[in-house]
RNA sequence: CGGAGUGUAGCGCAGCCUGGUAGCGCACCUGAUUUGGGAUCAGGGGGUCGCAGGUUCGAAUCCUGCCACUCCGACCA
């Protein structure tokens, strides 16, 4: 018996990251269902699987991509001072029923039974289990505020899902639920969460520019969808042009400092930003005309504060310094992981492919043996591979014994924000090329100087 | 849920009108020649034609019912 040898984890990774070795299934030819662009490409590109209209599986590369979204979603959740749980997909019907939204939820909502018959549901979201996880543990205004957030699966029962993951019936969500003593309080929380998100977003190369939204029958204007212009856009928006220069509020943001969050809130509050639905032709009229933006939007994030809806009901108070009790005023806040990614799509991409913003690309750097086989591509591909690995970047190989214009079609397609190019004849020179997938253009570069420039951030 | 449409090989499609036992391109396998922008040639594998009834000597094709998926609308992250 040969005595088991621990793999390094450095080959291991690797192993994994050869294109002759993952499991990248892309499609040359435009899948028939799909009619807008990111589910085009996410099923050409291998991201996705749909297994039933709106539920989709997510195959390496989607998942790698819904992986770097999520983790900047955390970090900037964290960072804002949220606390990350987990609550369960499946919950009873009987906390629905305190909130009396049980008989509310429509057809939307997944009821099944267990074994015993007892009425559960696949939740749509998570209000009412947050307020009881709360309202069980929290009895005093001196333990908020306290901000908790998920990111979970949920099951909407769409009348009709479409456009990929951007409306599907299972679909991730990250949500944040926040508690606070009264209005005040709530409201420097709803503030943290509005910079938290421009944060969000930037990071992942998005302009995303907020727009007050319908509240419904709670009021006031606590409430702002977020929201990313693109062409293929499902909503008609309308904002001044000087969203697209504002300064979006740093790492050094001190979210404990509520009169600086609210001053970033209020800049970014001030100039006119609309959907169709809240639309007003006056004040937009007063927006000068050379500063007026008319666009598609698509809706990445809405956040709003809803006071006492849940708490009220379900007996969420903690006691104030009078010493009284007082329901805690709610709000929150909620980002769709796995509808962004297809946001982003629509707001980057070319007729070749995806460009996925260096953020959240799967992979930063794709590395093209032009002719797999032969010694030097081979040695200098993998050396390459290891320097870049080494300082930390997110690589992928292509040794498939493709043809060069088959990989460089996949590639584009898969919209690796950088192609190293190493062929027979730039080796032979020292030499590789890289190309950039957003700007097309390509520059010739010694070995050495290829490593400088991914070797390290 | 109202309106429209589509189900034939992994993907894209033809065949259906006029019934006779299934075909094309891509992908896949084998071999050869190729090799810097989705190669060429030769050979090969793969399909209960969405499901269930019915008509018929015979159904992918005609009839009935059902199911699934897509698009437009209303609704929504």
């Amino acid at each position: 018996m040969p005595i088991p040898v621990p793999i390094p984890l450095s080959s291991l990774t690797e192993f994994l990251m050869r294109l002759s070795r993952y499991f990248l299934p892309i499609l040359k030819e435009n899948p028939r269902e799909a009619e807008i662009v990111s589910h085009r490409l996410m099923l050409r590109a291998g991201m996705i699987r749909q297994q039933a209209a709106g539920s989709f599986s997510w195959l390496p590369l989607g998942k790698r991509v819904l992986d770097k979204v999520c983790r900047i979603i955390r970090e900037e959740q964290d960072r804002a001072g949220a606390l990350e749980i987990l609550m369960p997909t499946i919950q009873s019907a009987d906390l629905w029923r305190e909130s009396g939204r049980y008989d509310d939820y429509g057809d939307e909502m997944l009821r099944i039974k267990d074994r015993n018959k007892r009425d559960m549901l696949f939740g749509p979201t998570n209000e009412e289990m947050v307020t009881e996880i709360f309202r069980s543990y929290v009895k005093t205004y001196k333990d908020l505020p306290l901000n908790l957030y998920h990111i979970q699966w949920k099951f909407r029962d769409e009348r009709r899902p479409r456009f990929g993951v951007m409306r599907s019936r299972e679909f991730l969500m990250k949500d944040a639920y926040s508690f606070d003593i009264d209005y005040e309080g709530a409201r420097a929380a709803y503030n943290r969460m509005f910079v938290s998100y421009l944060r969000t977003f930037t990071r992942m190369g998005l302009q995303a520019i907020p727009m007050r939204a319908d509240t419904g029958p709670i009021g006031g204007d606590l409430s702002h969808e977020f929201i990313i212009l693109a062409e293929t856009g499902e909503s008609q928006v309308y904002c001044a042009r000087e969203f697209l220069s504002l300064p979006v509020p740093g790492e050094n943001t001190d979210f404990s400092n509520d009169e600086q969050i609210a001053g970033i809130v209020k800049e970014w509050t001030t100039p006119y930003a609309a959907t169709d639905e809240m639309h007003d032709e006056a004040a937009w009229n007063a927006v000068p005309a050379g500063d007026q933006l008319s666009a598609r939007g698509i809706e990445v994030g809405h956040i709003f504060h809803f006071g006492e809806k849940y708490s009220k009901p379900m007996e969420a108070k903690v006691a104030g310094p009078d010493g009284k009790d007082h329901y805690v005023s709610m709000g929150s806040y909620g980002i769709g992981p796995s509808r962004l990614i297809a946001a982003i799509i629509e707001a980057s991409h070319d007729e070749n492919g995806i460009i996925w913003p260096e953020a959240v690309a799967p992979f930063q750097v794709g590395i093209i043996n032009m002719k797999t086989g032969d010694a030097d591509c081979d040695r200098v591909s993998e050396e390459l591979y290891d320097a870049f690995t080494a300082a930390g970047k997110d690589v992928l190989y292509d040794d498939t014994d493709q043809r060069s214009g088959s990989k460089f079609a996949t590639a584009d397609l898969i919209g690796l924000p950088w192609q190293v190019i190493v062929g027979p004849r730039g080796v032979a020179a020292g030499e590789v090329e890289i190309k950039n997938r957003r700007t097309g253009e390509r520059e010739t570069l010694s070995i050495a100087a290829a490593i400088a420039r991914f070797g390290r951030d």
